[in-house]
DNA sequence: CTCCATTAATGAATGTTATTCATTTTTTAT
DNA sequence: ATAAAAAATGAATAACATTCATTAATGGAG
C-alpha cells in the first residue's frame, strides 16, 4: 500500500485501482459478497462512493476483479514453485498444500464465484473461466507427466482426475475450516496424494516397495541393537 | 400444487407455505439467489408481497427453507433406495449417481448456501448443518461397513474419504454442466467408485503388511532383549 | 344466522443499497 | 498562467427488501 513518489497520471490511476481492489478483497473476505456495501469499500479505499464506479462498472465487476487478482497470484506462485521441484509426488504434494492453504485463507473470495456467474451458459469462454483453466492446467501438466512415467494412476480420465483433486480440496477446506483444525491439512494432503498416486496396478508394487523399506528399517534396528552386544 | 378440498385453517396455511416454497425453489433455481426478487416469488405464489413475510422472516429464511426441503427429499430418497441394495459397491454407486443427478438438476439451490451462511462460525450446530450431517451419514455408514468387510479402502480416514467422495462430485457436477455432457456421468461415477473401493489384490497386500508388522514387533522384542545385556 | 374476536392478507410506505450524473477539483499541455 | 481534459465528488435516483396500518376472511358463541 505504498504510494510511489513518481506519480504520472497513469501510475496514480493504477495505484488507486489496486487500492480499491485491496480494500474490496479485505471486506469481501470478511463479510462475503452480499453483506459488503460499496460505500464501505469506498470509505476503506479513501475515495468517494462514485469514484469506485470510475474504475469498476459495478459491484459484480469489482468482485470479478478481486477474484481475477486472486487467481493470478495463485497461478503464478504455484507455477514458480512447481518448476523447482523434480518428482511427480513432490509436485502434487506441493500443489495440494499450496491450493489448500490459499483457498482456506481467502475462502469467501472464491465463495463469491456463484454469485457472480449468474448463468452457467455464459461462463464458458469468460475471462474467469480462462483464468481457472489456466490455473488447473498446472495440475494437468503434472498429471500428464506422471501418467506417462507411471507415477500417477492412468486408469482415470484426465478431467475426472482433476475434478477429484480440486473437488476434494474444495470440500475438505470447508470441513477443516469448520472444525478449526489446521493441523488436519497434512493428513488430508497425504491421503489425497496417496489416492491419486497409487494406480491399481502399481498398488501392489508400491506396497511391496513400502514393505521392503520397512524391512530395511527393521533390519537397521536389529543391527543397531546387536551392535551393542 | 393441488389444493385439497378439505380446508381447515391449518391445512390452508400449510398448503400456502408449500406453494411459496415451490415457487421460490423454481425461481431461485433459475435466476440464483441474488437475481431473484421477493416480488417475483410473491407473484408466482399468487399472494401479495407482504404475505410472504407472514410465512418466512426474510429472503434468507425463505432460501433456507428451500434448501432444507431439498436436503430432506434428497436424504429420504437416498436412504430408501440404499436400504434395498445389498453390496457395498452397489450402494456406493447408487449413492454417487443419485447425488450427482439431484445436484445437477437443482444446482443453483445448493449454490445459495454460501450466500446464506454468512459466517462459518455460526454454521456448525445450525439446522442446515445438521441436515447436511444427516445426509452424508448415509455414506458414512456404507463406508464404515465397507471398510470392515474390506470392500472399501481402509487406508483413508473416514472424514477424508467422505470429503473426497462428495467434493469430487460437487466439482465434477460443475464441469459436466459446463460441458453439457450428461453422458459423462456414468464415466465419472465409475471412476470415482473405483477409486474409493479397494482393489481385489489388496487381500494379498494386507497379508504382506501384516507380515511387515510382525517383523517390526520382532525387532522391538530384539531391542528389548539386547537392552538387558 | 349474526356478530365479534382472531387470524390472515394486502399493498402502500419506508429503509437500505447500488448506481448515476451534474458539478467541482485536479492535472496536463501550451 | 490558462484552458481543455481527466478525475473525483456526493447528492439524487432507482431497485429492492421489509414493515405496518388497514382490510378481509374465518370460526365459534349465542
Amino acid at each position: 500500500m505504498s504510494m510511489p513518489k513518481t506519480k504520472t497520471r497513469r501510475e496514480k490511476v493504477e495505484h488507486r485501482e489496486e487500492t480499491i481492489i485491496e480494500a474490496a478483497r479485505e471486506i469481501f473476505n470478511h463479510r462475503g459478497y452480499r453483506k459488503t456495501t460499496m460505500a464501505e469499500i469506498a470509505k476503506q479505499s479513501g475515495v468517494a462512493d462514485g469514484t469506485v464506479y470510475l474504475y469498476f462498472k459495478n459491484k459484480e465487476d469489482l468482485a470479478r476483479a478481486v477474484i481475477t487478482d486472486f487467481y493470478r497470484r495463485l497461478t503464478d506462485s504455484a507455477q514458480q514453485r512447481v518448476d523447482q521441484l523434480s518428482t511427480t509426488k513432490e509436485r502434487v504434494t506441493f500443489l495440494a498444500r499450496h491450493h489448500l492453504s490459499n483457498v482456506m485463507a481467502e475462502f469467501k473470495i472464491l465463495e463469491m464465484l456463484p454469485a457472480i456467474n449468474v448463468n452457467m451458459e455464459s461462463y464458458g469462454g469468460s475471462a474467469l473461466f480462462d483464468l481457472n483453466k489456466n490455473y488447473v492446467a498446472i495440475f494437468d501438466r503434472i498429471a500428464k507427466d506422471g501418467m506417462q512415467s507411471g507415477a500417477i494412476k492412468s486408469s482415470l480420465t484426465p478431467w475426472v482426475l482433476r475434478d477429484i483433486f480440486y473437488g476434494s480440496m474444495e470440500y475438505g477446506s470447508r470441513t477443516m475450516l469448520l472444525k478449526s483444525r489446521p493441523e488436519d491439512i497434512d493428513d488430508f494432503v497425504d491421503q489425497l496424494v496417496g489416492m491419486v498416486m497409487s494406480s491399481p496396478k502399481s498398488a501392489k508394487a508400491n506396497l511391496d516397495a513400502t514393505i521392503a523399506d520397512r524391512l530395511e528399517l527393521a533390519a537397521t534396528r536389529i543391527e543397531k541393537a546387536t551392535a551393542k552386544l
